[in-house]
DNA sequence: CTGAAAGCGCTTACAG
DNA sequence: CTGAAAGCGCTTACAG
């Protein structure tokens, strides 16, 4: 079933079968109904490759997220975010092919291969974790792309961007801290990028500060650490600030099985506001980052660039405070 | 830059640079080194729509999952096992469409859209909420499809299919409340397909019992259930057997808020091993799904089905126990 | 081992 | 408002 016997049992041309279809203005209301109905009961689809050949737009974006292969997804964020965005595209009539890249090599060929192979329209990048030559590339070869939570340089600014003001996470998180009467807190992390900004945004408020350095997001690692660290005795904290959720739960029951209480003892603040942040004991008090505006921010671009592209400015959300039992 | 440009540039036909990209035989080796050479430097990468119209391949996969838009992915354990199946089609080579179809509908349309219009060569469809019709369906529309954990109903053996005996793993969560001595059992659970398969399991060890259903597998479903049993004094058990992670997560919540302890007062068992079991306190004990060696096997039937329409019979894999602190 | 022809199922641009 | 021609970039036959 194709245009041409869609249109022999409509009995009139191909062309005019495509234009009902495809709503032009330049057909007869009268035609358009009994294209459309007839379509209907044969059971006529598109064939989306032929369309796609003939205008090069696929109705598909890609979601681009990091770590091709290298790690589990151990991000909740990551893929809660994902599944918003791809929720977005979706009504906006678009398919979502997922796929990951990878942060180790940050080739721009893996990034760009579904562009490129004009599987899909447009890219949506998630991560802090792509390179500015990566997004430079991706520039000159005329590509669509938005970059969801970008690295927050400045050279960001001459991409298409959705992105959470990190600083300013952190920073409410230290005034937390304050306002809930701590007197010696830290912080643990990982060092990429974007903990750098909750980190700077943090030290705002607290000059004088603990640092422990996570090697990646793993829940195991932030157990080790803060384990580590109380057996040795160097745990002089009664605040702590967490770079993510997941870390956090680490930190969490570390400190709980090591018998410390949370947040008697310790008061703890992650970032993220995963699903799991209001499930542990005491609950989680986090960083809440605006998870569904980003994917909806997301989803406007897309259908906007399909008219023309465009490098509209970045666009900055802003992130707030969840309080949870974990702080006093 | 297309085949002709490129055979141009090479100084052949396009036709044997078509070949020596798809890697024919009947193309001289000193030839092909030549064209993919000059193909790596030119940048030329292959049309996809061009070459999916011409062949009738796409290269891609739709990986379907339950719930359109209905609710949170609020499953991590479809999620992860999502992942677990992109990550194997993408070593086969394969793209992934991803998306959701309406449980409620169940419109066989919903499901089959992404073939009928030739946006992917094969589904991948993960639940227990397809209906015995659409499947019907895709059948009859010569569509390949690989049904995961789909109903355990005696008519999924007609249909291509890689499953977990959900039976097994409802028993071998009453074995062990069994082992760890408790004497009044309840079950907590939705009332969809897969969870009566567990429960039919777990009654072959204990006919009597308490069962507890949920309108849901919500988190908050689970401990609002257990919170309000408890309240009224109408929970007199020593051990609970719940049939997602999710939900033992809420239903261990409820009874330590209430002032209970697990294990000692009641022990857990969950269903799916789902990452954040082993991040509560106690640790819970859990049923685990095999997840990659169900992706695995998805991928292999993918790479089967490219050559071959094969209804192979279904696989049934075996779950196992993961013992953890909320058993004694 | 290599090439000229025809076609996959659509749409854009040009006629009427 | 409707139609005949040409083309999107590839590949599958069929010739040599």
């Amino acid at each position: 079933m194709n245009v041409r016997s869609l249109a022999k049992a409509v009995g009139m041309s191909h062309m005019t079968v495509s234009r009902a279809l495809n709503g032009s203005p330049h057909v007869a209301p009268a035609t358009r109904e009994r294209v459309l109905r007839l379509a209907q009961e044969l059971g006529y689809e598109i064939h989306g490759p032929a369309r796609g050949l003939a205008t090069g737009k696929t109705g598909t974006v890609g979601i681009l997220y990091p770590f091709h292969r290298l790690r589990e997804i151990e991000s909740w964020y990551t893929a809660q975010l994902m599944h918003d965005i791809r929720i977005s595209l979706d009504d906006a009539g678009l398919d979502s092919i997922i796929n990951g890249y990878d942060t180790a090599t940050n080739g721009v060929e893996d990034i760009s291969r579904l562009v490129s192979q004009r599987k899909v329209d447009a890219l949506v990048v998630i991560g802090n974790e792509v390179s500015r030559e990566a997004l430079d590339t991706l520039a000159d070869r005329h590509i669509r792309y938005l970059c969801i939570n970008p690295p927050n340089e400045d050279w960001i600014y001459g991409h298409s961007a959705v992105m959470i003001d990190q600083a300013l996470g952190g920073q409410l998180a230290a005034q937390a801290l304050q306002e809930y009467g701590c007197t010696r807190v830290g912080t643990l992390m990982e060092g990429a990028p974007q903990f750098s900004h909750r980190l700077s945004g943090f030290r705002r408020i607290w000059e004088n500060h603990l640092h422990l350095r996570l090697p990646d997001g793993l829940y195991r690692s932030a157990y080790q650490t803060i384990t580590n660290r109380i057996a040795s005795g160097e745990l002089p904290l009664d605040g702590l600030f967490v770079g993510s959720d997941v870390s956090a739960l680490g930190a969490m029951n570390a400190i709980q099985d090591a018998g410390l209480q949370v947040p008697e003892d310790i008061a703890i603040i992650g970032f993220d506001d995963i699903d799991s942040a209001s499930y542990s004991r005491p609950g989680l008090t986090t960083i809440h980052q605006p998870r569904s505006e980003v994917a909806r921010a997301a989803a406007e671009w897309v259908k906007m660039e399909q008219s023309q592209i465009v490098v509209s400015p970045p666009l900055v959300l802003k992130p707030w405070l969840i309080a949870r039992g974990s702080c006093p």
